[in-house]
DNA sequence: TTTGATTATTTAAACGTTTAAGCATATATT
DNA sequence: AATATATGCTTAAACGTTTAAATAATCAAA
């Protein structure tokens, strides 16, 4: 690394100090009075040595480093790579930079991402928060760190977050697929003790109970860890007990994915066979034949919004935001088309 | 933003010096002969305070930020996603974080990510260049910036570089579908003037000549801003001009998808009516029926690979290492089987 | 011709670290 | 007893900015 010109040595070669050039380098010339002969000396200094300005120290000085922290599960997953992606776009055009760390749904990844980042100084955080985490959170909201949880939350914790209506989302689906004809409808969910499942299973639940189908309720809960196992056993069950109108949802793209190979696997048509309505859309739901039915999240939205929530608690809101995006069902594999 | 604890909250409250706080927390008590008793003060003092150091003071005085800059085409993109996510890993090990950012594939965001970036003063650079960006990298290189290509190069600079062995990766495909009896054997790739793209584009056409198959060489060159339209039209080119034995190589992740959907919407059958060679894995791959063939990139080992030279050169090195992967071919939909 | 205001510039502290150098004091060596 | 060495701690500069305050120079008003 070649040393980096700084302030001093625009300074030393005009011949005035350092106070100076950094008025002129931040456009305050008219404020402080500098002398028109200056400025022009200055500038052409700083275009000469293409002076850069070094943003760790004035980080250091401005206490504000123009950086915020994103925790996602997983960037290598396209959800969060999605969200990221809008993130970033989001940051950039406000002036700010991003840093990323993946938690990989582990609570002490988590804690160490936090601390991390926070000694690096983010000016706030994006976080998708995992289970057991609330600790580390309360402790955010304690030290008065700005932060906006995203794709799931809290109910315990008084903060910011931007989020799906879960609730919606199964519940309009398995509507959906009542209203389709199916009888038979699972769900097929992480066995997770975070809000944004446990509302996809109320919402799959409720919709099923206001139409007299509590008899039918049919939920597959999935060990995250032991996902494929359990998946498999699932479709052994389903195909074994359920003979006609079938219907699978998928709380998360992971399950459908697995679920769609399973599916092939056992050489089952959809809808003929067994109806499906996938979550978060994905390469796959447009290439079937028929293409897929799938709960779609306002991923643009979601991001924009989450990062625009942390501006406004970094320039100093104490003002609590908390929004729902509601869920856009893409409906195509039904039997009537 | 609660103030945070500094050495000297601890120094006060200890009664010592900023000096001697320093040299506990950093563990040279021994070296610096800190006493015994002031040494357990102090170590128990951090922890009541609960100190955590300030990265970028640190920085600052140490000129290293333990950062690095990661510039992708699109972290959306599943590909870069993964990569991503491992060079995250071990960059964490090796007690470094990452920034991020996309270039989207334009000379102009790719140059403005690395003024960004290196006035972040991050201490090195994994970038995926972009066509027209040759200059920038140039620049890095001059002012002796740390840095690694992935994925691409530019033949012209002698830099370090992890990429895959694009040439190998084609002429395999080819010569396995070859080997599988098929002839009218085409290649759908970028119109790109980036060496990967080049160089898979000469894999497929070394192999057909090899083969005597030079009059059925039958290269699409697919405009990246029109690759829908053209992808259409190259599918009535070749269902109207190729009757028997056809086979599509598709030079990219995202042109196999896009492909596969094309193969869908007119009906034809995999490996009946044509067969087909993908690039990159991807979930769609797996669930298509019967599995498709692909070339695959070891990700694990070009993202690993990538961060320990850009570790080295971070470390003083100034070794150039040039690093060429050989793909892998997943074949599964033969005409054999 | 002093005073006051205006204009142009410099000084210096601060942000939170690291670390070389200096300064006492105690202990060991001759 | 004088000197050398070891021990324990402090001082202060440095990293590259920003910015309040001080200073100096110029000019206008009284």
């Amino acid at each position: 690394m070649q040393k980096r010109v700084s302030l001093k040595d625009i300074a030393n070669k005009v011949g005035v100090s350092i106070a100076l050039v950094s008025y002129v380098i931040n456009g305050q010339e008219k404020e402080k009075r500098v002398g028109a002969e200056v400025v022009k000396k200055i500038r052409e200094a700083a275009e000469e040595l293409n002076y850069q300005p070094n943003q760790i120290a004035r980080s250091l000085r401005m206490k504000s480093t123009k950086t915020i922290g994103l925790i996602v599960a997983d960037i290598a997953n396209p959800f969060f790579g999605h969200l990221a992606r809008i993130i970033e776009n989001e940051a950039s055009n406000q002036g700010y930079t991003v840093i990323f760390g993946s938690s990989d749904e582990d609570q002490f990844k988590s804690e160490s991402l936090i601390n991390t980042l926070s000694n690096r100084q983010v000016d706030g955080f994006i976080i998708v928060p995992t289970e057991g985490t609330i600790g580390q959170i309360r402790e955010l909201a304690k030290k008065k760190t700005p932060f906006v949880l995203v794709d799931r939350y809290f109910p315990e914790i008084n903060a910011s977050h931007v989020v799906l209506d879960n609730y919606r989302a199964t519940y309009d689906a398995t509507v959906q697929l009542i209203n389709e004809g199916y009888r038979n409808i699972s769900l097929c969910a992480y066995e997770l003790d975070l809000i944004h499942m446990k509302e996809r299973i109320r919402g799959y639940r409720e919709a099923m109970q206001y139409n007299n189908l509590a008899e039918n309720l049919h939920l597959v809960e999935i060990r995250p860890e032991h996902y494929k196992e359990d998946i498999g056993k699932a479709f052994d069950e389903i195909v074994a007990v359920q003979k006609e109108s079938r219907a699978l949802i998928f709380a998360t793209n992971a399950l459908s994915v697995y679920g769609l190979y399973c599916i092939q696997k056992k050489s089952l048509k959809i809808p003929k066979d067994i109806a499906f309505f996938g979550f978060d859309g994905g390469e796959s739901f447009d290439l079937f034949d028929p293409p897929l039915s799938f709960v779609q999240q306002p991923l643009e939205e979601m991001g924009k919004e989450s990062f625009n929530v942390l501006l406004n608690l970094i320039n100093g809101s104490s003002k609590i935001t908390q929004v729902m995006l509601s869920p856009a069902l893409i409906v195509r594999n039904t039997v009537n088309t």
